[in-house]
Formats: C-alpha cells, structure tokens, sequence
DNA sequence: GCCATACCGTGGTCTTACCAGTTGGCCCCC
DNA sequence: GGGGGCCAACTGGTAAGACCACGGTATGGC
C-alpha cells in the first residue's frame, strides 16, 4: 500500500503540501502546543518553517478559520480562538439549503443527548436548576397560544433540562445540534396550528418531566423524556399527513 | 458605514478578493444555480471569469470543502457535494479538545451517542450489522490477552453498534467524540494491566449487549449497555486509585 | 481487436512581486 | 519638554506566471 516513497521526503509524515500544513497544525491546537488566545507567527516565516509556500499555508489557515478554530485578522496577524457554536450557523445553512429530510436524523442526536443530560442532571441538579425549569414551565404555560413565543419557550425548557446536567460537552454538542433544529424550524414557518387538546397536554408532559427529575431517579426521567419526544414525533407525522398536499411541513411548539 | 467606495469598482459588490469570491459561491449554491453533482469549471477559467487570482479562488473553495459544500478532486475537478453532517466531526474534535479535562466529560457524550445508537439500531439493524458485530466479538475474545490489540477490538465493537443504526449524524458525533478518547487513551498508556478476572468479564459483557440487541428490545439493549460502561468506569476508578501514586491514569481496554 | 503509451485537462504547488491595513517609533512643531 | 502627525516596518491580501502530479482519453503499435 506504501506508494513508491518519494526521494525528496520533504521532512515528516507522507502528507504534503495542505495536507502536511493541516495535519501540522491541527495537532498542535488538538495537543494543546498551539492554545486559544495565541498568536502564530507570520505567515512567510511559517511557510518557510513548514517547508511550504505562502498560498498553501494560507489555505490551509483559511480553513482553520474557516472552522472557527483561529481569526485572520489584517495587519494583527492570525490568532487561536477558541471555537464555539457560531460558526455552525455558516454550515447548517448548506446542509439546510438542499436537504431538509436531515432534521430526522439530526433529532435522534437531540435525543440522545437530552436523555443523558437528564440522567446526570439527577445526579448533578441544584437548586439553582430547579428553580429555573420551573420558571420555564410557568412560561410554557403563559406562552401556551402563542405559537412562537410558545416554541421559545418549549426550546427554553430543553435547553435548561440540559443545563443541569452541568456539563461543557454535553452543552456544547447540544447548542449546535438544536440550532440546527431552530433554524428548520423557522424555516418551515407555514405553521400547523397546535390542537387545543395537544396545548394542555404540552404542559402536563413538560411538568411529568420535571417532577421526573426531582425524584432523581434516572431511569424514570430518561423514559418519561422519551415519551415526551415520541408523542412529539407522532404529532408530527400525523400533522404531516394532514397538510401533506401544501407542503411537507411539521409546525413548531412541539417539544 | 460604507467606506469611502473605491473608484477601481471592480465589478459587483462591495466586496473584494476572497470575500467576493465566496459570497458568489455561497449564493449560486443557496440559490441552486449550482446543485450538487454539478462539477465546477475550472480554477484557472473560473478565476479569470470572477476577476480575481487562482490562489484566492482555491482559498475560497478550500473554505467550501471544508465546508463538505464542495469535493476537490485532482485530476477530476471540483464537484458539488451534497453536504451532510460529517463536518461536525470535524468541528466537535476542536471545540471539545479545548475543554480542559476532556475525558470524564466527553464520555458522557459517548454514552449518551451511543445508548441512542442501540436503541435505533433496534429498530434498524439488518443482517449484516450482526454478522459484523460477530466478528467483533469473536476479535475481542481472540486478542483478550494482547492490550492494544484488544483495546482496538473493544474500539470497534462500539463503533459497529453506533454503524448498526445507520444515522450519519449520530455516527458522525461518534466519531469526533471516540477521536478525542482514543486521544487521551494514547496520550496517558502507562498501562495498568487488566486483571485476569476482568478479561473474561469483557468478552461476557460485550456478547451480552449483542444478545440484548439481538433481542431488538430497546429498554434492554440500553441498560445492558449503560451497565456495560458503569462497570468499566467502576474499574477505571480501581485502576487510578490503585495507581493513584504516579499519575491519575486509567488503563485502555476497559470498554 | 486489444493493450500500452502519449497527450491533454485538471487540481497542486512554488515563486516573486506588490497592495493594503496596523502598529509603533521617530521627528517636528508647538 | 510634551504632544501630535508622519513615516517605516511589521502584519495579512492579492496578483501573475510557471511548473508538477494525477486522471482520463485518444491514438498509435502490436
């Protein structure tokens, strides 16, 4: 599999050219040698040091940037950021522009991570937690006939349920994953009215999962949680059929 | 706030070089003037025609791979890929790389990807997902002894469950996330010896989550699994507290 | 008719030069 | 002596032209 190996081995690993300069520099901010808040030296003298040119360094910086891991800035030379959920916003964009069927597939990663959220927050909640998700209910409840207040208000929920599980990357994983899920949702705004029987019962679910999560028992939460969601889903589809000759649109407020 | 407009314009909007060149691409892929499958004209041409050098142009579309927008392929030309949720692997290794004590974290994630991943693996799993999963198994049990060897086998067990319910987002934030621990595995293998006992649990453990999946039974499969990593973080803390006098270090091959 | 080779088009890279913002120091003027 | 403006030396941003490496295709010999 070994390609007849070059006799000009420019200095490490088989990649050359971007690949080289990307791998390089990955590592070093995944290693933590190259940390958030740093400045990389010039762009001429680290091509030199990586044994390539300026324009492929700078592609492989602009990719880098491109991800969010560091910042171009003219004339202040290229600093490490420390990436946040931001930059999603530029790829969901792509990813929603052509395939709206991916909201599926992305809610069972919702899922899995709210799931997990619920059963360390039953270890992990405080008061602090409680008191919020209950001021969220009472928004819920205030918010029931609005449909975009009301979804903001549902969102809200989640995102706290969530919150109390009082870890980064779970946080992390789930802010991109339900930005994903916002933006779906604003973008099929043809709203389906919300059923007044489904309203009261929107209400009732959230409250079984927060009195859920204050027994702390984890298998509890974790399966009343799913219902939750499955009840949601099958509203969803039902919905789907209903509207199905207009559009394939679900409405928001659902979860 | 617009600058002091340049007498050279150009020609289209305000923006210049780079910026120019990806806001063009940006807006001819929403749009769907160019769809996925398309294949691109060529940099040189394709420079020429937006006014700008054929390095900045493969700076822009370098950002758009990045993107999983494009796919540059030498020698072929630059297609348009229908983007999927790969990116995010990419982007969750830097974003959850610099959360400082990754591991105990990180694996909360892992857990909660992959007891969503069985659970839809129940519902999705065909025939060969199994075959596969039994030759994992019988892997695991042939390379018990060896510890690289078995942690890899122990690796793609998992990794074939998460395969097993066939959700790219769910297998791509699997992957990001079992990166980052194969990571921290490597970065601290002063090995601690995995006790006799220990080993033949391991084989056990994992057939009894194949069964369980076997079995499609979701609540099973799920707990069998989440038994599965409890015990193996039980005996990581054994592990560390045993070794607890050269370095807060957990062995590899636990799970 | 088949296979090997040369050709052509593609991305991949290098080189060199110059343009454009930022910064900081130096000098001149007040 | 102090303050403000100018200039120089950074930094990234862009341009042009050449060449290399890879893939497919066409064309030649066999």
């Amino acid at each position: 599999m070994e390609e007849t190996l070059r006799i000009t081995r420019p200095d490490e690993a088989g990649a050359k050219g971007f690949d080289k300069v990307f791998a390089f520099l990955r590592e070093q901010l995944l290693n933590g040698t190259i940390r958030p808040g740093d400045r990389l030296i010039a762009e001429r003298e680290l091509a030199v040091q990586l044994g390539v040119s300026r324009p492929v360094l700078r592609e492989a910086l602009r990719a880098l940037a491109m991800l969010g891991v560091v910042e171009i800035r003219q004339g202040m030379g290229t600093v490490v950021r420390r990436p946040d959920v931001s930059v999603l916003g530029e790829f969901f964009t792509f990813v929603l522009a052509q395939q709206s069927d991916i909201t599926d597939d992305v809610m069972q990663a919702r899922i899995a991570i709210e799931c997990q959220a619920v059963r360390l927050a039953c270890q992990r909640a405080m008061e602090s937690d409680f008191t919020r998700l209950r001021e969220a209910l009472a928004r819920i409840e205030a918010t029931i006939d609005e449909p975009v207040a009301g979804g903001l208000a549902d969102f809200a929920f989640h995102q706290l349920l969530v919150e109390a599980a009082h870890s980064a990357t779970l946080r992390s994983v789930y802010s991109a994953i339900s930005d994903l899920l916002t933006r779906s949702h604003i973008a099929r705004r043809e709203v389906v009215r919300v059923s007044p029987e489904m309203r009261a019962h929107l209400v009732e679910d959230h409250r079984r999962i927060y009195i859920a999560l204050l027994s702390r028992d984890e298998r509890q939460v974790d399966e009343t949680l799913r219902e939750h969601f499955a009840i949601g889903h099958e509203f969803r589809l039902r919905n789907a059929m209903e509207a199905a000759r207009r559009a394939p649109a679900p409405q928001e407020n659902t979860e």
